[in-house]
DNA sequence: CTGAAAGCGCTAACAC
DNA sequence: GTGTTAGCGCTTTCAG
């Protein structure tokens, strides 16, 4: 414990910045020399002192994540996104440093003390007051999500509007005519998220290059939500043939209450799901969904920061393209 | 940004060690200077360097947070426990290092690399080989779960002996006498995870104290497993009465198994749960069940481990009592 | 290809 | 109650 960098030097026979290079790469060594460094430092279990590394370089191998564990998102799709993130992170040698808050005081607090050498932000709303924050930070940031004005910032996230017209496209296709969407909570559409937005945007587009009749309904993340917004929706379309669910939590109370109310998946509604594909199949009946790749989506994040971080690249934004995967949940409509 | 402790003590006319003194407040400072100080600070925007400080104090107010994210832990419990520990860490003015992997390499680098203060790491087994590994470094570790032998380390945990113990009392003050615990997937059984071996140990011990017939089955988290499990019960204990489930991404389709086998929860069978209260409460019907409080867990383990770092007080084990909560899906036994 | 040495920004003796 | 200063352990010029 307690080695230093100097004594793996003297261990060694050379000079502590021999030592240092050996370990960072960045100028050439011979073969000898390498040799007995790295035999010194295995040794003596030699670990650099992540402070004084920091303190020198100005770098910290260290993300920071901002994760607001919000009860109205599914855990499931939080949990693959951090796992993508923290995957990601180690394989650019970057461990990352959670922040479950939404406040804008920690983040900066992070940034400012150079805790990190990057932000990745979860859950970004259209007008969201962290986003300028982020902008005057010296550290590059990556925002999962889209804000209305992304202000010089990475964004990366699942295209969600081409997801609502997939949606809409596969269901016409099928030949319903009379779909509706079951979607976020309203506290949701009320932050202005901007996902949910998009998804409406994007199916009621759908919906309109189709000729179709259309509903939107917001749902609560409860039982009693997932019924009300399913009768809303049947009072509102009484002979409507498919729902597009965009809402993994009450998903499965949907189901739930639509067997209650004699409507039979899919012999008499097709369901498309929105959800992560486990979610999916989850359910009593696999569900044809259009899968939210968020596993993929931290991984994303993560090299579009160390994109900015190590090669100084400049920001962009990255819409991943959806993929609507069949499985039965979907048919032809009803004769 | 980039302004040091030195502009700071150049703007308020003192030294840097008053600055510093102010910021730690580990020595008396007359009131106006302290003012200047602040006021300073303030107008500069001033952070402290995190790396700096560490190098200087050996101290890194990071808290490291091994949390294995696998598949067949239900999520709801990880992000309880995960937000537990975050928010009691920041009480302490401390952030959070989150490693996903459960590989003993990642938290030695965190440690010796002096990345964080302390280790808390979730998700222990009866003969976990990290434990030794953690019992050797510098700093102190806090332990979710219950290790064959913790030499020396701080461990916290829901006291599932208890609690196995109790849901069978529970069942057995209602008059059953053939009851049944689903438990964990086989793979965590042969993992020795030790809270599943507790949860069977303690309920054996209430099956035997309270003269009952008693069946385990383990139970894989899925929707086949699930019936299988259910089968395996019933062949073993036609007339059962009652069943512990202990297993919170199985429980939905355990429920949904005894649907389709014809038996009525409460009136033909009683559940008992050993899950998270909002798994109980999201069921179709609301669940008797005794909680896992992880959240509570989680600052537990942060206590404890500021305990060691800040206090350095000796390591204890906790084990936290079980709470029964009847909601309507235990009855007493049918006639 | 290697070494010497000047910091990086802060803390904590040690002075007074 | 406050100031001076010697490190903390590493990176990175600058020299050779």
């Amino acid at each position: 414990m307690a080695t230093t960098i100097d004594d793996v030097a003297r261990a060694a026979g050379v000079s502590t910045s021999t030592v240092s290079y050996v370990l960072s790469g960045k100028r050439p060594i011979s073969e000898p020399t390498r040799q007995r460094v790295e035999r010194a430092i295995r040794d003596l279990g030699y670990r650099p002192h992540a402070g004084a590394r920091a303190l020198a370089s100005s770098r910290t191998d260290v993300l920071g994540l901002m994760a607001p564990l919000r009860v109205d998102v599914n855990f499931s799709v939080i949990m693959q996104f951090v796992t993508g993130v923290v995957s990601a992170a180690r394989t650019y040698g970057h461990d990352v440093l959670l922040l479950t808050s939404d406040e804008i005081a920690d983040m900066e607090r992070v940034a400012s003390g150079s805790m990190v050498d990057a932000l990745v932000m979860m859950d970004v709303e259209a007008d969201d007051p962290r986003v300028p924050v982020l902008t005057g930070l010296s550290q590059p940031a990556v925002l999962i999500g889209l804000p209305r004005d992304p202000e010089g910032l990475s964004c990366v996230d699942l295209d969600f509007a081409a997801a609502g017209r997939l949606a809409a496209q596969h269901l016409a296709r099928l030949g319903h005519r009379r779909i509706a969407l079951i979607g976020s909570p309203r506290a949701v559409m009320e932050r202005h998220t901007s996902y949910a937005e998009r998804m409406i945007e994007g199916f009621t587009r759908g919906v309109t290059e189709s000729s179709l009749e259309g509903v939107v309904e917001a749902c609560e993340a409860s039982t009693a939500g997932a019924s009300d917004a399913v009768d809303r929706v049947l009072a509102r379309l009484p002979d409507v043939t498919a729902l597009v669910v965009h809402n993994e939590v009450a998903l499965p109370w949907v189901l739930a209450t639509l067997r209650e109310r004699g409507r039979h998946v899919p012999d008499d509604v097709s369901v498309v799901a929105l959800c992560p594909s486990d979610v999916a199949l989850g359910q009593l009946l696999p569900l044809t969904s259009i899968d939210i790749p968020a596993q993929a989506i931290g991984e994303v994040a993560v090299e579009m920061a160390m994109a900015r971080v190590v090669r100084d690249e400049p920001a962009e934004t990255r819409l991943l393209a959806p993929r609507l995967v069949e499985r039965g949940s979907t048919v032809a409509r009803p004769a």
